[in-house]
DNA sequence: ATATTTATTGCGAATAATTATCAATAAGAG
DNA sequence: CTCTTATTGATAATTATTCGCAATAAATAT
């Protein structure tokens, strides 16, 4: 189990900030604030939904957590802060952790021309899933270009 | 300019549909349906924001153009369907288009085995721009693990 | 063309995730 | 033990997006 070493900052290690992060950790999911909140209850009866929304916060631009930047409804949030990858289903939904990736190649010259130093410490890969990969191929839909209609140019 | 033919389907292209693409096709830049809505009100006064948003949704359902998945408040829509890269600046929120993009190489035999199949062709990449990237240079900061506090494993 | 069917629109209300407010409380410093 | 400041809990506010529905417009049948 982890501990925070606070010393020197004017931030405080409080039994509220605590309890999220241990209870993150001990999950393997990307649970929603809804869902961290749902099983913080457990141990504090009385904190307040908004606590969550404001220590995940806090957790997540200090360092200790992950905020998945998916564009989900909901946030989601990773216990593990070591950089690893997150392969997203577009199909599914599914989440699955990556965390051998020796390294992340994109060919582009734009890329090089423009400056830009990718940071791929945190980065959600799209695609399909082993099972929704193996239902898709029987389907002509073309998943890459998912027009139904024809674009006359 | 482009067209669309919907023949053979159940849906119609309507003045708005027509104009919210026509619009999104010129700007070079990935507006907000806030912003969509407010040009193409100079064409249709009396456009409703609702119906901005249901020929977005629309539009991008049937792929004529890509909604970016970046966890931002406000979605954001790129009238150039066709497949592409985002470059996402984790400093100043900067987004930048690269279309000679040759392939994506994901190293990683926990992806492999998984059987999970990427489809990057709609990719957000996080990083740091030119400019941010010459700023973050001078600072101590880590920019890759945030954490201001020491973390005790 | 005109009538009929069905998709789409405009309006306003509803939803829902997240944030802000603020008095009360707890934690650390002196 | 007192003082200062950070944090909490409760609740209200915000805001992007979606929903419901009658009115309208577009395609199809007559």
């Amino acid at each position: 189990m982890s501990e925070i070493n606070l010393k020197g900052t004017n931030y405080r290690l409080t039994k509220q900030r605590r309890i999220i992060l241990e209870e993150l950790k001990k999950v393997c999911t990307h649970p929603t604030a809804e869902s961290i909140y749902k099983i913080v209850r457990k141990r504090i009866k009385n904190i307040s939904f908004a606590t969550v929304y404001r220590n995940l916060d806090f957790l997540e631009k200090n360092g200790y957590v992950l905020k998945l930047k998916i564009k989900e409804k909901k946030a989601r949030y990773d216990g593990e802060s070591k950089p690893h990858r997150h392969l997203i289903c577009k199909c599914c939904g599914k989440i699955i952790d990556i965390f051998d990736c020796r390294g992340i190649i994109i060919r582009s010259k734009e890329l090089k021309a423009c400056g830009f130093v990718p940071d791929c410490g945190c980065l959600e890969i799209p695609g399909f899933c082993k099972q929704c990969e193996a239902k898709a191929k029987h389907l002509t839909i073309n998943r890459f270009a998912p027009a139904k209609h024809k674009i006359i140019l």
